[in-house]
DNA sequence: CTGTTAGCGCTTTCAG
DNA sequence: CTGAAAGCGCTAACAG
């Protein structure tokens, strides 16, 4: 590999010339500039990345870090890792799937810092030893969705605002007659869930109503989403004829209530409303019927926590900062007022 | 930051000492490697990524790259980003996100090497600056899809089968008594298109067929693909009462088709047989009817290409394979025979 | 505006 | 099995 003295030599300069004309810090004469250039373009000379690196303690990637047990994007993610990318590119950072298999993290060969300047937690816990180990180490970073509470107030996250999301949810139906309400909700352990939760309740206390506890499930993580709707809208509609509305955690979900009502011989929306949270505004728009969806935008929260990670790795001063993200209604025709 | 030197100190032993027992190099005394990695762990010290690289010159960090106008995951590739993440877990690879926008591309101050050991290159296209750039620096690659003709034969490359995918198709359909088929076809200018055409071609030559070559549409890339489906469908179903099947290029568009027939009162699959290539199984199986399909195993394509691309990078002679990926007709509900 | 010098933190000879 | 010394390719501080 050719590296800058040989190009310094070509161009009969000094080697802080070339790096200046690389670097662009420093001006340079237009004249030797040019020379440099040619020299560098006839040499096939790009600057080495790491070198580069090493010294300026910066490398402009940053990291995206998943539950390293899944390392698999859902269909989910995808919207979110796009909105980062368009934040990436236009702050010219490129970004790092930084998740390494637990092989791997555990042997000493592969402890190395990470090669990021700031990284982009996904799925916080409960208790998160990602987050602990990387407050430890003063790593910069922006959490997607809820931290563990202890680090709640001292953190940089981006968050939908999924009490408020919930809340509509759940009024609309209301407000639609719907009472006897039941929610497919996610994995209990996620503090989105509980945050659902919550929405649905507070929309019910607005009235000065509460709803059937039992009405609210958590999902169990092992079965697939459309199953997951599927079999527990059926049990659920099987032994309470009273029931005239679901909240579907996720549109596939929602399309396994669909199948349950099918088969119960039950007609969306006039025998049952369904509406589900999604990020994805393709498939619901051809569902039979359309899916009425509270609409995450998964792309604006991307963006959104990469916007924010760029700005704590130049801001001078320590950032503690956080965005929710509000989402919105997209009434479609899966949603109609209950029949008396 | 702590750095080896440091260690070194604090643990009694020289530098190289603390080298070897985190590059487990060389093989250690178990009381020196002890005493080592309990100083490293109370001062919070790891390797420095960037340092180790640069002697090493290797990162273990794999590049994706794609068409640098879109910066855009698609449906589409999230399988097959999940077929590469499980491959670079497995081996211990991390996965960069190689685009930068043109805008920085241009700019002399982010000229440098790239910070990857080699690349995965989606989409490639008849004339593609971004391959011969790399061929020109002898950087090692996997290209996904067909390369360019004239570098067909020098590179490595996974690809689905596309040929055989369209003639199963286009043979499924002709056994079923179908005759006059719509071919709703991808963008032109990818290979992809130009080999499915053919596959579709050769499905009728093997009858000693021919179909009418009005019956294959390229997509206009600015139009979304339910659109494309639901227009295009509409219109030459209008135009065409002889036309009893329609392939589209993916689920999206056949649901387009599946409005478009809807619309003109036609059946699927009693007045209009529909299938799609496609990799997903979760939506197309829960469409109204459950849509046939080619079945495109994008992980496997996604793990195949980070296996030969790591492959190369730990083979001491310069390798060219290709891959080959066999998709399989998934029957469902949304083809029948032809009605006489 | 240009050149010289001293590292950045690691691995890798090569001697012990 | 361990240690000393020489670089990897670059930037930054300083002097001209």
């Amino acid at each position: 590999m050719t590296n800058m003295n040989d190009v310094a030599k070509a161009a009969g300069v000094s080697k802080s010339t070339v790096s200046n004309v690389f670097s662009g810090k420093r001006a340079i004469s237009e004249a030797v500039r040019r020379k440099v250039l040619i020299s560098a373009e006839q040499m096939n000379y790009r600057p080495n990345y790491f070198a580069r690196s090493m010294v300026t303690k910066e490398t402009r990637i940053i990291g995206i870090v998943m539950d390293s047990e899944k390392v698999k994007f859902s269909q989910y993610n995808i919207s979110f890792i796009n909105g980062v990318l368009k934040e990436c590119n236009r702050q010219g950072y490129r970004l790092l799937i930084d998740t390494l298999a637990d092989d791997y993290r555990r042997q000493v060969t592969q402890m190395t810092s990470e090669p990021v300047d700031g990284e982009i937690i996904l799925d916080p816990m409960a208790v998160d030893t990602r987050i602990k180990e990387r407050m430890a180490n003063r790593r910069l970073m922006t959490i997607i969705g809820k931290p563990p509470a202890p680090f709640e107030t001292k953190l940089c996250y981006v968050n939908n605002d999924n009490i408020q999301a919930a809340e509509t949810a759940a009024d609309y139906l209301l407000s639609l007659g719907h009472r006897n309400i039941l929610f497919l909700n996610a994995v209990r352990k996620h503090t989105v869930s509980q945050d659902r939760k919550a929405g649905y309740l507070q929309a019910f206390a607005k009235r000065g109503w509460e709803p059937d506890g039992r009405l609210t499930v958590f999902r169990d993580e092992s079965v697939p989403s459309v199953e997951y709707g599927y079999v527990t809208a059926k049990k659920y509609l099987q032994a309470d004829p009273t029931l005239t509305a679901v909240i579907a955690d996720t549109d596939q979900i929602a399309l396994g209530v669909y199948r349950a009502a099918a088969e119960l011989g039950l007609t969306v929306p006039e025998d049952l409303s369904v509406i589900a949270f999604n990020n994805n505004t393709v498939y619901p728009n051809e569902f039979n019927p359309p899916l009425t969806c509270i609409e995450l935008n998964g792309e604006v929260l991307g963006q959104e926590a990469a916007k924010l990670l760029i700005e704590q790795l130049q801001a001078k001063e320590p950032l503690v900062k956080q965005v929710i993200i509000q989402s919105r209604l997209a009434e479609r025709a899966s949603c109609a007022p209950v029949l008396r």
